[in-house]
DNA sequence: AATTCTGTTGCTAATGATTCTCATTATACG
DNA sequence: CGTATAATGAGAATCATTAGCAACAGAATT
């Protein structure tokens, strides 16, 4: 049995759930995703997978899968709430291009002390960190330099 | 003129659009609320001060608001989005209490630095920058630690 | 083995948030 | 003024998400 369907087996049976077939075939196609997605888009991958499973079942399980610290809420853009999933995943930063949409991801590691010497004044018990960095990555501020010298 | 009107006046008259009666009061209204709002709450606030204002004009202005850079997501908790502007209103951390569902705010300042060096060494553009963590409030996790010993 | 209980599921209807359509109105500019 | 373009209100339409319900599955109890 691999980690994550153990651990989600484990926190199921804290709460008196079953690990059911369906829940089965959706963790591994969460864990199959290596990118964000949505509850449509999981959908759409089971379909390809197995079928019988349906939707519902799918936006049942994420908030399973959510409360059980096996996926997060990712950057928010708009349409609807995307995730990703986080076991083994280490905590990251995200920086979102507002430009070409490009996501990229750095260590959030070194920035964790300062965190928590912040939660520890507010007595905040933090589960969950949740960095997004909005703006141009290289390639597109590198073009917009070009073009700014090209209008002028 | 206030600032963040003649801001958005700026921002529209580059796209060739034009700061109307409507856009006003809903600006106005945007910077009199000092919590996150969605958009419906902001639609209930307007309709207090002015009347004949349609909720689609409303949703029609966020957007425009969000790429002035006058107002920007808020944390992201479910139903729906939620908002809170930030010209003049420095950037800052939320602390968000899954079971209460409070939201503190304290200072950003001192994590910027080691945010910078990285966005240095990716070559980022960083415009905005979005900190939330998830956990329990004080009073929650300390009602949470009685529970335990009462169950026990 | 039959019964009961509780959780699970698929299906579909319902809701809630957001966007679109369209006829009408306002505004800027010649 | 008159024309062109953007803006608006109202309501319909769409999209994401949730709820209701009848049928089903598995474990515990009889």
């Amino acid at each position: 049995m691999k980690d994550y369907e153990e651990r989600f087996d484990e926190f199921l049976a804290k709460k008196g759930l079953k690990l059911t077939a369906p829940r089965k075939h959706i963790l591994e196609v969460v864990f199959a995703i290596h990118e964000h997605f949505n509850a449509e888009e999981l959908y759409s991958r089971i379909k390809g997978v197995t079928k019988g499973i349906s939707l519902a079942t799918v936006y049942r399980t994420i908030p399973l899968l959510l409360e059980a610290g096996l996926v997060q809420h990712a950057v928010l853009s708009s349409g609807g709430q995307r995730f990703e999933h986080i076991y083994g995943h280490p905590k990251h930063i995200h920086w979102l291009c507002s430009k070409c949409g490009t996501i990229q991801e750095s260590d959030l590691k070194n920035l964790m002390p300062a965190i928590e010497e912040q939660a520890k004044a507010l007595c905040f018990n933090a589960e969950d960190v949740q960095l997004s960095i909005k703006g141009l990555c290289w390639k597109c501020s590198s073009l917009a330099n070009e073009n700014q010298i090209d209008d002028k």
